[in-house]
RNA sequence: CGGGCUGUGGCGCAGCCUGGUAGCGCGCUUGCUUGGGGUGCAAGAGGUCGCGAGUUCGAAUCUCGCCAGCCCGACCA
């Protein structure tokens, strides 16, 4: 192709309302532009990456012996009720009416679909396992679009569907999902992490989550480069900091003691003189309307993930303060687990185990308890509750935990019977008995493979994207297509990597060579051949995007340079 | 949904406080020039100042309402 000949709108200076490294450069390369908040057009360049991320994903999926479908984005409202999900969604999903006024959607993901067409024609066992996919668009009506492609209302998505006989089936379609998907962020050229993950209070029983490091993202994942442990933060754990201060001696009775205006933490650590660590934290949360008292130490942040999952409950949230007052007869600041009035379960985090006479609220304005001692002053039911926390070590080997912030990019999931059992989805076994399918899905977000490798590679100049996912691989850059010994030779090159099965572009533009330079730079296009003042001793310039290093070859053996370094 | 910020040629911005004929840089067009890192010169085109009301002789500028976008938070199957 003939860069002078296409549409590659680069802007000089930065958006004013880009931040994030990939939604600015997407935006200066050309890539895209924004139709409205987090509705964006794929230019040319964006089209022609995401063609070569989906063909890759296409490739690998086939691969692991998964067929491809492609499934309507408006969908009857009829399957979503059956699943319970038109009302779980809430706002989240775009809704609307056809001429008779029937209730449509447009798709958020395809469980309620898929499984439709499964129940309708799968029968026997003899038809398992399945997996169907299709790369397709989804509709989300999010709160917040942000970051460019990162976070958007409408986007691509991978998704397939495994429908298995038993447990031991989907473990083998979940494991082809999980090699099949390290394939694809390889090929695409990513640096990335496999991470457990929260697979929620409704059955799941395993999930990974395949996260890239960026400042950009918006999920944070705990990861010890020692041992290679590696979850999302939702769910990982850790071994905790000791206490600052150890537990004073001895068998001690519960003791009142005045603390006027003292509330926080942090407040009636100044006033009693003992570290946050000798405190129990008393957080009272609502789970699916069900009052729970969660004890913490005092310097532990309690993770409502885990909390949720310890109660079996799909939503929790923290007590109103009149709630509170009702429950407790105090006010926030001075609650703890001893002579509540009302009947409530309390359950504590597994770093109070083995302390004593600790320090709590007494459940009475301005006072609080010293020398409390979960199991013997009240009934201690220990769980996991606590978000780890920078500096917490591996739980195994006490080596060192990192927390790092990172983009989401593919998720496998092991539903479980959830939506066969929800929509009917049986078929025969060998007894002639009924079976429930039970069901994984698995899904990659497409437009957050592109953000994530430019995030993992950019620089002061632009994009330096993997070449298999590059819109081109190689620029031929006559450095003055007026001299017409130059433009030969470079028209030459040009239909030489075409032969050899490149993605090539001639920058026959009349532009100076600094512009041609900076474009294909900005663009991110892995190589670059320059035609310039050398060529008359029968040499050419490669440059490598992203070293920057410049190598002079005879002009014969640029195409096979390039080809030997793909 | 709460908090903050911003809307002025395609892009980046100034002008607004203190009302009086809309400006700069980049980009674009034409001509010349230059030809290894966004060349230089000259001449042009392009804006109902987000929308609507109000105040005023007069509003980009002041007041009120609305809309849109960005950032933080809440939220995120």
């Amino acid at each position: 192709m003939l860069w002078s000949k296409l549409f590659i709108p680069t802007l000089r200076e930065n958006p004013a309302e880009a931040e994030v490294a990939s939604h600015r450069l997407l935006l200066r390369a050309g890539y895209i532009r924004q139709l409205s908040a987090g509705i964006y057009n794929y230019l040319f360049l964006a089209q022609r990456s995401i063609l070569k991320i989906t063909n890759i994903v296409r490739q690998e999926m086939d691969a692991i012996g998964a067929q491809e479908f492609y499934l309507p984005a408006l969908n009857p409202s009829e399957v979503w009720k059956e699943s319970g999900r038109w009302d779980v969604m809430g706002d989240n999903m775009f809704r609307l009416k056809d001429r008779f006024g029937r209730d449509l959607c447009l798709g958020m993901t395809h469980e309620e679909v898929m499984t439709s067409i499964a129940r309708g024609e799968v029968r026997s066992y003899k038809q398992l396992p399945q997996i169907w996919y299709q790369i397709q668009v989804k509709f989300r009506d999010e709160p917040r679009p942000k970051s460019g492609l990162l976070r958007t209302r409408q986007f691509t998505m991978k998704d397939s569907y495994s429908f298995d006989m038993d447990a031991a089936g989907l473990d083998v379609s979940y494991e082809k999902h999980r090699q099949a998907y390290c394939c694809i962020f390889d090929r695409c050229g990513l640096r990335y992490m496999t991470v457990e993950a929260d697979s929620g209070a409704m059955g799941g029983s395993q999930s990974h989550e395949f996260m890239v490091e960026s400042e950009a993202g918006e999920d944070y994942v705990v990861h010890c480069p020692a041992t290679g442990y590696a979850a999302n933060l939702e769910k990982a754990v850790s071994r905790a900091v000791a206490p600052a201060m150890a537990d004073p001696e001895g068998d001690l009775t519960p003791e009142e003691f005045h603390t006027p205006g003292f509330k926080t933490i942090d407040e009636v650590s100044a006033f009693t003189k003992l570290p946050a660590s000798s405190q129990m934290k008393s957080l009272v949360m609502v789970g699916d309307g069900k009052p729970v008292l969660a004890l913490l130490r005092g310097d532990h942040q309690l993770s409502e993930t885990k909390l949720a999952g310890v109660m079996g409950a799909a939503e929790v949230r923290a007590a109103l303060p009149a709630e509170i007052q009702d429950w407790f007869g105090a006010a926030p600041g001075s609650l703890g687990p001893i002579g509540i009035p009302i009947k409530m379960r309390i359950v504590l985090d597994k770093a109070l185990e083995g302390r004593r006479n600790m320090i709590c609220g007494a459940n009475k304005d301005d006072f609080h308890l010293r020398n409390v001692t979960p199991g013997k002053d009240f009934k201690a039911d220990y769980h996991e509750l606590r978000q780890v926390a920078a500096g917490d070590t591996s739980v195994d080997t006490g080596d060192p935990l990192q927390i790092v912030k990172t983009v989401e990019i593919g998720h496998i999931f092991k539903l479980g019977y959830k939506y066969s059992k929800a929509m009917g989805l049986s078929v025969l076994d060998e007894s002639g008995k009924e079976n429930t399918v039970i069901m994984g899905s698995y899904g990659i977000g497409v437009e957050r493979i592109l953000c994530a490798a430019v995030e993992l590679f950019h620089d002061g100049n632009g994009m330096s994207l993997p070449a298999s996912i590059a819109p081109f691989t190689v620029v031929v850059t006559p450095v003055n297509v007026k001299d017409a010994a130059l433009a030969e030779a470079a028209q030459k090159l040009y239909t030489e990597c075409k032969a050899a099965g490149m993605d090539a572009v001639l920058d026959d533009r009349d532009e100076r060579p600094g512009v041609k330079f900076k474009d294909a730079e900005l663009v991110g296009i892995p190589w670059r051949i320059t035609v310039g003042k050398k060529l008359a001793q029968g040499i050419v310039e490669v440059v490598e995007r992203r070293t920057g290093k410049l190598t002079e070859v005879p002009v014969g053996e640029a195409v096979g340079f390039v080809l030997a370094a793909l």
